[in-house]
DNA sequence: TTTTATTTTTAGGTAAATCTAAAAATTATT
DNA sequence: AATAATTTTTAGATTTACCTAAAAATAAAA
């Protein structure tokens, strides 16, 4: 059994280690909001525990069971997200925070039941998926809206950046998961994108538009 | 702003002062599994933070302030187990220790959509009443099963035993809220209650009538 | 390949919530 | 009222998760 705070270092190291393989003190630190000394303690104790693989001055891996912990941290998280949405009513952008928080409740049966009554979903309301209780994610096939060429359409099926401010910004534009798009044109000058919805047409700029998947259905 | 621990001391002390008014350092420590010595060192905490009044050797009463604050836990308690009985299917002899976690997630907004969402119940499912957002308890007129005499009828509304063995009980009898009944004899011999349901006849101890609170619809 | 910069760790300390054991106050009993 | 029993508090430690400041290791630059 962990703790409260082992379960966010894990969680922490998870998503870390989706970028990089060897994952930094200094990074962790940065992602925590707490001080490399800190990490240092934390990590030795996970290490002790049999959580992470550690080599001093190296950096952390996960092992089997750390990592099977952190995935289902990240599926009660994103489990309780939909929950906040869907029953709720929650914006997306309104939720992180407590599901900061719910996705530390210890009970198997809960999240089961839970799963149950949002109808066994299969992303959470960023479109990240949700991994089942065996801790297996369904394969997704996004690409990066930025990767598109003019002409070609798709779904929106995520997002790559949480803050409020970011998905504020698509919700006013319109760019919520679901919605079809066709690029209409990419501006050469700064990279923006100009994205044709079934009733307008929006311009975003090209850091926006690094943020959001896609599910391709076909060029043209 | 309470920590987890600072919030159940202070939820302790609200049921403790429901029977007694100055709840005691031993009450205390019995219910929450800890040592006097310890409860010491936390009623000064509290005390410094203006939610108990203490005075040494004589024990602590709540301030206004720590009775809000208790108040709003058991209101976070109680719609917890509503919407776990009620849209998780959990049984009522389940809920408890999941919800004793589930109160202490910080977020005001979440409550408030919770509760529209159960549909601003007014009880849990052991019948205990649920306070509104602004701390008031919807007025109940409950009576204990082991008062009413031969003949009365009544509805079962609540009981004042949580523990799991004693609601398992009450299920298999088929001694559940709302139920009606009529008692229809009351053994001299060992004051056990002879119930008559709408289906069946029920023979239950003086003990577990004690724990049955019955909504009278007047007598006879 | 030194020197410099960065990253990481160690050493020593703090605050929260516990504990045990002993002392002090209160309450009950003779 | 004196003694015994109970309750409560104090004193001093422990554990967890932090911290700062300084030392050590690694990586980057001259």
């Amino acid at each position: 059994m962990q703790s409260y705070t082992e379960e966010n270092y894990l969680k922490t190291i998870y998503h870390l280690a989706e970028k990089t393989i060897n994952v930094q003190t200094n990074a962790i630190a940065e992602q925590m909001q707490t001080k490399p000394a800190s990490v240092t303690d934390m990590i030795k104790k996970l290490a002790d525990k049999g959580l992470v693989d550690y080599i001093k001055y190296q950096g952390v891996t996960l092992t089997e069971i750390g990592k099977n912990t952190a995935i289902d941290i990240v599926r009660k998280h994103r489990l309780w997200e939909v929950f906040l949405v869907d029953k709720l009513n929650f914006k997306w952008d309104e939720v992180h925070d407590v599901a900061e928080e719910l996705e530390h409740i210890k009970s198997i049966e809960l999240i089961e039941r839970l799963d149950e009554f949002l109808g066994f979903p299969k992303a959470d309301p960023h479109g990240d998926p949700i991994p089942d209780k065996n801790g297996r994610f369904a394969k997704t096939q996004f690409i990066k809206l930025i990767e598109l060429k003019i002409g070609d359409r798709g779904t929106i099926t995520g997002v790559t950046q949480h803050s409020s401010a970011f998905l504020k910004h698509l919700e006013k534009l319109g760019l919520t998961l679901g919605k079809q798009i066709q690029i209409s044109d990419v501006t050469d000058f700064d990279g923006s994108v100009e994205i044709r919805l079934s009733d307008k047409q929006v311009n975003i700029s090209r850091e926006v538009a690094k943020h959001i998947l896609i599910s391709s259905n076909g060029k043209n």
